[in-house]
DNA sequence: GCCTATCTGTGAAAAATTTCACAGAAAAAT
DNA sequence: ATTTTTCTGTGAAATTTTTCACAGATAGGC
């Protein structure tokens, strides 16, 4: 059981004998995450003209990660005074958009209680790339009761619907007790990748990656430097 | 205004000439933020004994990473069978312990609406090392009409009860409008970190750690590979 | 008893990431 | 008009992080 998992973590970890064809311009991984922030930091500029020095006190960055960062994208879009704001935006969603500008990503939300109503109630993703498209919870009793803008299914149907609807993504708010065993149905129903609002670990090997974003993950990454 | 947010920054970038005088045995970064959730990982472990394997096939982090990252710590704690899971999980919490065992850390919850309202009812922080001393709220009304575990305050009194208390995290709960602001002020109160649960971008140099829970930007996350 | 398989623990090599340092450009100041 | 300051953009150096490879140890099969 623990054999297949082992397989699929080493099949991602070595590229092998094989230097991947074409490299073509690769984002470095830490250079990626720091962009997609840096985008969402541009919306709270109050200048059309941005400089690195200004990004780096709002982000806490130094200045030279940050010019590199935009400059691995290949393109200028700063002069001697500083980046135009809403140029660098449009490059910036332009490279990083997930298929390069195709509709926006399906997800679903696993769990209707605690969490998982709130975020319902909260329409979390308006103005996002990202659109809720199901949400699940184990009582049927619960999504007879709850009215959402997405549709609403009992658990049961998981796997159906997240294959029938092409759902990539999931908020995974169910209690800690039951997280890892609904964490495991959806990376077995091919979910690229799970939010796990809920205190638990996630035992899914690397095949699903995992965001972790409960406040007690957050404040140990907080104390820890 | 600028420059001395820049000033602060420089200040932590630049060791400068002198090579810190006894670097004793620094975790590196990365290492420690992957310890603290392999201290979590270690909960949900069914056996008492766990192989770097395991860890692996839980976390998705390589095995030489996992075995690396223990090795660090300097002191053995498994044998040619495994590592024994209570001696692991001792020897975590002793060596990534915030202040090596002291009481738990404060922290507070700032906007009362919203998410805010949703942690304080859950009590989100039972069983950790962390403690919600204090809530705010920018409407008086709000802070007389909801009841907690903890004291809530009048958001006048940020800076006042911060100091009183020694607070020492946030947890930012506040509109998007507002959450820069009080950011600020909260970074100007002397808080060492922020929980930022808003979608906003928050900009406060580098004097304070800020760690991004929203659902927004754990997709964003994801979603780039 | 010995061979095989599976562990940890760790220096050393390899790879990735960050910082440095400076060329080139444009605005501001003198 | 010229000097000063402040920018970006980028190769190259420095540093950090990850991976490799193997010594040493233990359990189980034959």
């Amino acid at each position: 059981m623990s054999s297949e998992i082992f397989h699929s973590t080493q099949a991602q970890n070595r590229p092998g004998q094989n230097p991947p064809p074409i490299p073509e311009r690769v984002l470095p991984k830490a250079a990626r995450q720091r962009l997609v922030e840096l985008w969402r930091a541009l919306d709270g500029a109050p200048s059309p003209v941005v400089t690195s020095r200004q990004l780096a006190a709002w982000t806490g960055w130094s200045r030279d990660t940050i010019r590199k960062d935009i400059s691995l994208l290949g393109i200028s879009c700063g002069d001697a005074k500083g980046y135009d704001r809403l140029a660098l935006r449009d490059l910036l969603s332009e490279r990083l958009s997930p298929q390069s500008g195709a509709s926006r990503s399906l997800c679903c939300v696993v769990g209707l209680s605690g969490f998982g109503e709130f975020f319902l109630r909260a329409s979390g993703l308006a103005g996002s790339a990202f659109c809720v498209a199901a949400g699940f919870d184990r009582s049927v009793n619960r999504i007879e009761t709850l009215s959402a803008d997405f549709p609403l299914f009992a658990a049961s149907r998981l796997e159906e619907v997240i294959a029938k609807r092409g759902i990539e993504y999931a908020v995974l708010c169910e209690s800690a007790e039951h997280a890892p065993a609904m964490a495991k149905r959806l990376a077995a129903a091919g979910i690229k990748g799970i939010v796990n609002a809920t205190p638990a670990s996630l035992p899914v090997g690397s095949a699903v990656r995992v965001e972790n974003i409960s406040v007690i993950s957050a404040l140990q990454r907080l104390s820890c430097q």
